[in-house]
DNA sequence: GTCATAACGGTGCTCCAGTTCCGTTTAGTC
DNA sequence: GACTAAACGGAACTGGAGCACCGTTATGAC
């Protein structure tokens, strides 16, 4: 975000501490409830270095999220695509129903519908999640398990994609039960040959 | 919401103008940019009006919710699962992607990530919207289509799913394309038997 | 047609998120 | 280890969102 020309020491300090306490008052009270002046309370630092260094609510969402996009999750590899997709459902299952990320993970994308700059940030981030996981699609398509011309970006989406919508929408659990399922349907219409380009 | 004691004439026709104003507030400045007082400039009532009626953005949001939700999309009957639900997933697809119902949508699931009543309004909102559906995949079981015991609102949510996730996720386009590949992918799955209970 | 009161609406106030100002600290350079 | 400027932090300021007060309008009951 800034701090491209002296990212020494205490600006790094400052920028984790900050990054770390937005991260807890979203988990805490939401994106509504977040205000900037109690993050700068929470890390120990001025409230005039937040409103300089990130300007909005947004901003410092958007920065948060390429802080998380650092922490790439590493991709399975069980030898079977039904086997790496349900790996994939069940870390993104834990990721969601974690107390403190599942509700930085709404916070983000709420943020996301009202600002460009971090939809923009949001979309990079799944851009890197999805291309971590799409070799395993390729490799099953080598194996002959799916039709060849399979798109591994849309299976991968296809595992995430229900997970997301019980967070977002509908409400419903985000449990293994639904990581499961959501991975077999994912096989099974590829399988079928549904995400054939 | 309110207004149960006196609901005649003028006091619906404030609440339709409001809600009518709030609408298209959201989907212009979304919700970060919500102001209850412009959205009574926009509705031509009071300021206090507003605050009294409504008190803050969130229970604002989850009335409109509540007015959206009484208007039910109808349930198509094309005589096969893969034509019900492909009829599903395009009516899916024109309501997110239209500017104003799709800007709508975005700021009430973001509205509802930091506030429990509209949280729950809007459970309520997929609620009605998969019960409406979800005949159409007892219909599917009984011509024998899919396996005995297919749970019909996971097929449901399955085609919705995707699309969501492109909204509000991965910013992919929610097209017709993604419409037709969404209902394909939950009929193959449900073909194969993944959504049996 | 009269009456009681639910609901509306204008005005002014309050409080705090966000900004500005300026002095202090510390990273990076030679 | 001395110097420059980038970055931080405290304090005082400000604009507007949200609230309180109170007079006005329209609804529903008789």
């Amino acid at each position: 975000m800034t701090g491209n020309t002296r990212p020494g020491g205490r600006t790094a300090r400052v920028r984790g501490a900050v990054l770390q306490a937005a991260g807890d008052a979203l988990a805490e009270h939401g994106l509504a409830g977040l205000d900037l002046a109690d993050v700068a309370r929470r890390a120990v630092v001025g409230k005039t270095t937040v409103y300089r260094r990130w300007g909005t609510v947004a901003g410092l969402v958007a920065d948060l999220l390429l802080d998380m996009a650092e922490q790439s999750l590493p991709r399975a590899d069980t030898g079977s695509l039904a086997g790496d997709l349900r790996a994939n459902a069940r870390l993104v299952q834990r990721t969601l129903s974690d107390p403190r990320q599942g509700a930085l993970f709404k916070a983000v994308i709420a943020a996301a519908t009202s600002d460009p700059r971090t939809a923009e940030a949001l979309h990079g981030f799944y851009r890197t999640r999805i291309r971590e996981w799409a070799p395993c699609v390729d490799l099953a398509t080598a194996r002959g398990e799916v039709p060849a011309g399979t798109d591994p970006d849309e299976v991968i989406r296809a595992v995430s994609a229900p997970l997301y919508y019980r967070l977002l929408a509908s409400g419903d659990p985000v449990d293994e039960a639904a990581a499961d399922t959501a991975a077999e349907a994912a096989t099974a219409a590829a399988r079928a040959g549904v995400f054939v380009r």
